[in-house]
DNA sequence: CTGAAAGCGCTTACAG
DNA sequence: CTGAAAGCGCTTACAG
């Protein structure tokens, strides 16, 4: 064993206090305040950590405390407002309970995904999912057995996964419902990406609230995939239809600004021509000309959320019964769908809440 | 040894092969590709693993590897486009490499980042920092020794640790030279926070071009933080001046359009009656309106960069001579400094190097 | 209160 | 080509 007492030259373990006549039992006590120690024994052993600048090898101690400390955070990526919000609420959650972050991103690619989810299962308590490509079959394939996991904004693991997700069809609901109650009839969708969770039940939202709302009304749903430029294309196809729809519900911010440039491009002045409304409330949002009617979602609070949901589960022996949460949205109203002009001033912006039982 | 053969209850260790009347050698063997194994037991032994899920336990395996495959990234926040555009291209650069990344941060204390170094040393294989806070003391306390590292954005081990850095000094110049080329003479400064580096190297920048370039001038810094809100006042305050600039450049964009929220709102017209720009080319500065003329930073670049180092250290065996890197930077010229006007449409933005040698 | 010993799951010489 | 054994650094009963 003394073989190790390398520590002027390599790495420095805690065999090196046997230099100081040590048992490595009565240091780890002393390091990790359990067990007794004498008070002069404890500080001196601290001390010589101190100078030695001892970190303990937390593979070693993992597998022992079969504990690593470390959640995985498996995203599609980590680019963009959304993710930068999310990772932030996870963050700051995870802080408050001294765990470390492992974080992987998948690319939209399923097979990324569980190459992903692999790679993190021998060296995490717990795992944090979010993917377009989450069902129920890759996550039994590749998930450990009794590693606690919870799903962000997926509905894969049905009733077998905990999971935590916005209330996209209430928010949804309730802009189609303002969008109405402002006497627009024709009220077209810009749609997500065909198999989104996401953007699926922004669309149910859509559907439901122009049937209750503007009873006769026909649908109009144009594709998008999230992205700016497919906002900008449904913009153009728009501008070149004959009966041009009053108001226009895009279902995210980044497609909303690229339909936005579309139709300011093609001459139409909104809200004075069209009214325009997003989904999510990015910073961005608040900055186009005109400042955009969105639906805000506490992005930070669904990681935290989400967090706090898997902390509780690991902290529990027996394996907790899933649970499903849902977070509730606000409706921000500004400028773009004609309700009422946003003033540039730094003032929070007004928000509506849109309550609704989980 | 076989009482751990418990993978029907529990966690799947490599010793269930013992089930299979395997040793853990073969499988190991089997497993990693290591050493020979006969074809048929191979593809039994990974065909059992398949089944069983098996994953191997990351502790015990760098506990004799030395190697834990993963980096760790030590950042102030993992909030806002840069630091999401930073981790991006590590992510990138990591999974090319088939490293892990640990992430967390340091909300700009000096003790939270001392903490986060520590807390990550006994499990990391490198470390990515950046902090406005690092020094040399700092580091020499907190870096486990051989421990490669990485700095971004700092000189903080000056000559001693490696780093990368943007070329602040050189976007900052290039802008004011830009700024005099247009004929102005009162250019105005938003500087970063005090003790910044990054802020340090562009007021160094703006000083030298201003000295240059416009002959006599004066220099006129006024304080800011990198906040939008701080460009806001910053904005007042040039309102209320009575000799206003002509010209102001902002040390990021953040303050810069905070500052033209102010400019506007005293009802100045950006860039008739005075021109703006910023430094950094977030997504944002080509959505405001004016949109904004600034130097643009490869942010994602400057990432994936600081990885290839760490992991070009982290592969040689000697501990390599710390190397300094600078990444050049482009000037992107808008409408808002008047030199163009932005068409509103996806083209990409004009872009002017300003290569400089490091 | 402290130390010697066992053992966590894995890999790697070393035998056979 | 395969297996038995040692050992990575640590923690935790168990003695003393």
């Amino acid at each position: 064993l003394s073989t190790n007492a390398n520590y002027s030259h390599e790495n420095v373990y805690i065999t090196v206090f046997f230099e100081e006549n040590r048992s490595v039992a009565t240091v780890s006590r002393a390091l990790n305040a359990t067990g007794v120690v004498t008070p002069k024994l404890k500080q001196k052993i601290l001390q010589v950590a101190s100078r030695l600048q001892y970190v303990p090898n937390s593979g070693a101690r993992s597998l022992i405390t079969r504990r690593t400390h470390t959640i995985g955070v498996v995203l599609p990526d980590v680019y963009g407002e959304f993710f930068s919000e999310l990772i932030r609420g996870i963050d700051l959650a995870a802080r408050g309970r001294k765990l470390h972050l492992l974080i992987s991103t998948t690319h939209g690619s399923a097979e990324e995904a569980a190459t992903a989810i692999r790679a993190m299962s021998g060296r995490v308590d717990g795992l944090l999912l979010m993917s377009p490509h989450l069902d129920t079959q890759l996550l039994r394939d590749n998930v450990a057995r009794n590693l606690p996991t919870v799903l962000i904004n997926s509905n894969a693991g049905a009733k077998s996964v905990a999971a935590v997700s916005v209330d996209h069809y209430g928010g949804a609901f309730a802009m189609v419902r303002h969008l109405a109650s402002l006497g627009h009839r024709r009220i077209a969708h810009i749609a997500g990406p065909v198999g989104n969770f996401d953007a699926k039940e922004r669309i149910r939202g859509y559907r439901d609230a122009l049937k209750k709302f503007v009873p006769g009304a026909s649908e109009q749903i144009i594709a998008g995939d999230f992205r700016e430029e497919s906002g900008y294309r449904a913009g153009q196809e728009i501008l070149a239809s004959n009966r041009r729809p009053q108001a226009v519900f895009a279902a995210n911010d980044m497609m909303a600004i690229g339909c936005l440039y579309a139709l300011t491009q093609g001459g139409l002045r909104v809200p004075d021509d069209i009214a325009l409304a997003g989904f999510d409330d990015i910073p961005l949002a608040r900055f186009v000309t005109p400042a955009l009617t969105t639906v805000r979602v506490e992005i930070a609070d669904l990681g935290g959320r989400a967090l706090s949901r898997l902390a509780a589960a690991m902290e529990s022996e027996a394996p907790s019964t899933p649970v499903s949460e849902i977070l509730h949205t606000d409706l921000v109203i500004r400028a773009s769908c004609g309700a009422r002009r946003s003033p540039k001033t730094f003032a929070p912006a007004v928000r509506r809440s849109t309550k609704r039982k989980a």
